[in-house]
RNA sequence: GGGCGGUUACCGAAGUGGUCAAACGGGGCUGACUGUAAAUCAGCUGGCAUACGCCUACGGAGGUUCAAAUCCUUCACCGCCCA
């Protein structure tokens, strides 16, 4: 790849939410390849993660897909765990009220996490850092020298302070200590580059490159990737919302999942949670205006792409078959789980007891909505005995076999 | 330390003594349509009960009342103002 071209797949994905920015760390990134090639060494690059929670979706993957990426053209690339900053929370975080978590809890998260991100990382070239080697020994005299370097009006430039500011909702002090850790990992860390989401702005743009232009380091490069919206398509993905696709579950689940994703929502995966080239990715997108490429087959293939990330190829169209025969060819998955019937057993007591629905009162309401069918039949009274044995299907994708 | 205001279901937000399991919007679920897309339409969205109904729930605890999300006391948390 030339220089112009590893700085458009570098960028591709990033959001600045304002051109100027963008165009400016576009620059940047380019001068600085060029002088690390003059010298003859690899960017430093880095991004850090909260081992908050342990099982990862789609939308963490986002920072690891573009850490690859510089893994491909031969770059350091930094893991690190925010084992020190986890104790504070990100201000950006909704549920100011999570737990505090023991530092044995902190340590397994941290490893699982990287683990995970082995799925996308290259294991040997990945450095994994913890944060608390060197926040942890930071004095209260250095905190505030470090501290000293900002006014309270720059934090307040931040939108999320500036809204939360505005309403009269509480910014706890503490909470502006989260940015300043971070631009010292970055000044420890000598990053070139900090990789991070669009609610990393303000730290990795503002308060990180300040901080080590201050302590008399060149600033590092903020890549800055767009939020990955959830299944709904809108709103970033989040277990809390519901709208997130593990990638640790089941295959099948996980391309059903990415298939019922909108179809406007289709750039924004290519561009953030695949393996495609710019290229690629461009190609794909004139052959679906032209009306080349169905939507659906376009989808297909994302799909079919995200899936084999995580499970492999052989995974991936095992689950589009099953995809097919289910929800195309309306037949039935191949495996589900058994439910033993039980004599005397009503049909709402079976809908129960297999776990299909949560509560008796919901297995009502779905019958009298039509829902439950089995072997095809729709089952119309809760208090009638269960008919016997078959596949009960509740909505569309809700199944069991009764033995 | 003092004064005032706030805390409602998954989220946002109404509700200031009974008709409140709680308007409305979002989300979610189901059905129709479809490409498990979008858009649209219809319904559902605390639990138990075939049902009458019962239980749990409007920040926590206690109280007034035949009756409380609504009134009182107190505690916790948030905000504003004064110091």
């Amino acid at each position: 790849m030339t220089i112009d071209e590893q700085v458009d797949y570098l960028i591709q994905g990033a959001d600045y939410g304002d051109e100027r920015l963008k165009g400016a760390m576009a620059t940047e990134l380019k001068e600085r390849l060029l002088e690390a090639e003059k010298e003859n060494r690899p960017l430093r690059v880095y991004c850090g993660y909260d081992p908050t929670a342990p099982d990862l979706h789609l939308g963490h993957t986002v920072t690891m897909r573009k850490l690859s990426q510089f893994q491909e053209l031969g770059h350091e690339v930094i893991f690190l765990i925010g084992d020190f900053t986890s104790l504070i929370g990100d201000p950006s975080d909704k549920d100011n009220l999570r737990p505090r978590l023991s530092p044995e809890q902190v340590a397994h998260n941290g490893m699982t996490y990287a683990e995970q991100s082995f799925k996308i990382l290259d294991p040997e070239k990945t450095v994994i850092r913890h944060n608390a080697e060197w926040l942890s020994k930071l004095t209260f005299e250095d905190l505030i020298h470090l501290s000293s370097n900002f006014t309270v009006g720059q934090f307040l430039t931040r939108d999320n302070f500036a809204k939360r500011f505005q309403k009269n909702e509480a910014i706890y002090l503490h909470e502006f200590y989260y940015a300043l850790m971070q631009g010292y990992d970055a000044y420890t860390l000598d990053a070139d580059v900090q990789v991070g989401g669009s609610d990393q702005l303000f730290n990795i743009i503002t308060a990180s490159r300040k901080l080590m232009t201050s302590l008399g380091k060149k600033p590092n490069i903020g890549i800055i990737m767009s939020i990955l919206p959830g299944t709904d398509g809108e709103i970033r993905m989040s277990k809390s919302l519901g709208n997130h696709i593990a990638i640790t579950g089941d295959p099948k689940d996980m391309y059903g999942k990415i298939m019922s994703i909108p179809d406007k929502a289709m750039g924004i995966y290519a561009r953030l949670v695949t393996r495609w080239t710019p290229n690629e990715i461009f190609e794909l997108e004139s052959r679906l205006s032209q009306g080349d490429l169905h939507p659906k087959e376009a989808k297909m293939s994302l799909a079919r792409e995200i899936v084999s990330i995580y499970n492999g190829q052989p995974a991936a169209e095992e689950a589009e078959a099953e995809f097919v025969r289910v929800f195309q060819e309306q037949g039935q998955p191949e495996t589900m789980a058994d439910y033993k019937l039980q004599s005397g057993q009503t049909v709402l007591d079976v809908l129960e007891k297999s776990g299909l629905t949560d509560s008796r009162s919901q297995a009502k309401r779905l019958i009298q909505q039509n829902a439950v069918r089995l072997d095809e039949k729709k089952l119309d009274n809760p208090h009638a005995e269960f008919p016997g044995k078959g596949v009960l299907q509740v909505g569309k994708r809700r199944f069991i076999r009764i033995v």
